[in-house]
DNA sequence: ACATTGATTACCT
DNA sequence: GGTAATCAATGTC
């Protein structure tokens, strides 16, 4: 995952006038916030600042643990979905496949991941403690335009060696 | 109204 | 190593 800021960081999309794609960044948190990139890949934020303040986090790559078999439907159903299938543990090991992966688009923005009735939601699993994972903190990937100074801060963080992360 | 660009991915050599 | 696909948003006229 990423940590993007409101407008003082050059590399959030929060960093422009409000529209309609970033309004809901700034909105209360736990929120989804999807936007396009490159006009193919919808990719999944959830906000994280508190009502008023801009932020959220993109969520870059996922392990999939169930419904590895809808995943590769939800796949083959995509628009851009690649000829040839991927192992389980890379369906969904980058921003856009996330969103693949789960049938994720636009219109999904502003839902509440929070609420326990809804389609898409953040739970926590007991099941798996991951206060004890090697977490490593990385530079932000492909925002070199930000500068230096917003591109070398260390914000995005995976769980190290993990194989459905999408870069080491 | 028109030109440029990106929080990406798959496929080619 | 390089490039095509494809569009919302921004910047320029």
């Amino acid at each position: 995952m990423e940590a993007y800021a409101g407008p003082e960081d050059a590399a959030s999309h929060a960093r422009f006038t409000s529209t309609r794609r970033n309004a809901v960044m700034s909105g209360p948190p736990g929120r989804a916030y999807v936007y396009r990139v490159y006009g193919m890949y919808d990719c999944l934020n959830v906000v994280t600042g508190p009502d008023g303040t801009a932020a959220a986090v993109l969520i870059r790559a996922l392990e999939p643990l169930e419904g590895v078999d809808l995943m590769r439907a939800a796949r083959l159903g995509h628009r851009h979905g690649p000829a040839v299938s991927p192992p389980d543990h890379r369906l969904a090991s980058g921003p856009g496949l996330v969103g693949v992966a789960f049938g994720i688009d636009t219109s999904w923005t502003g839902v509440d991941l929070c609420d326990p009735a809804g389609a898409l939601r953040l739970v926590r699993d007991a099941s798996e403690d991951l206060a004890d994972a090697d977490v490593v903190a990385t530079p932000r990937i492909g925002i070199a335009y930000a500068g230096p100074a917003w591109a070398g801060r260390p914000w995005r963080f995976a769980v190290r060696g993990h194989p459905s992360v999408s870069r080491p």
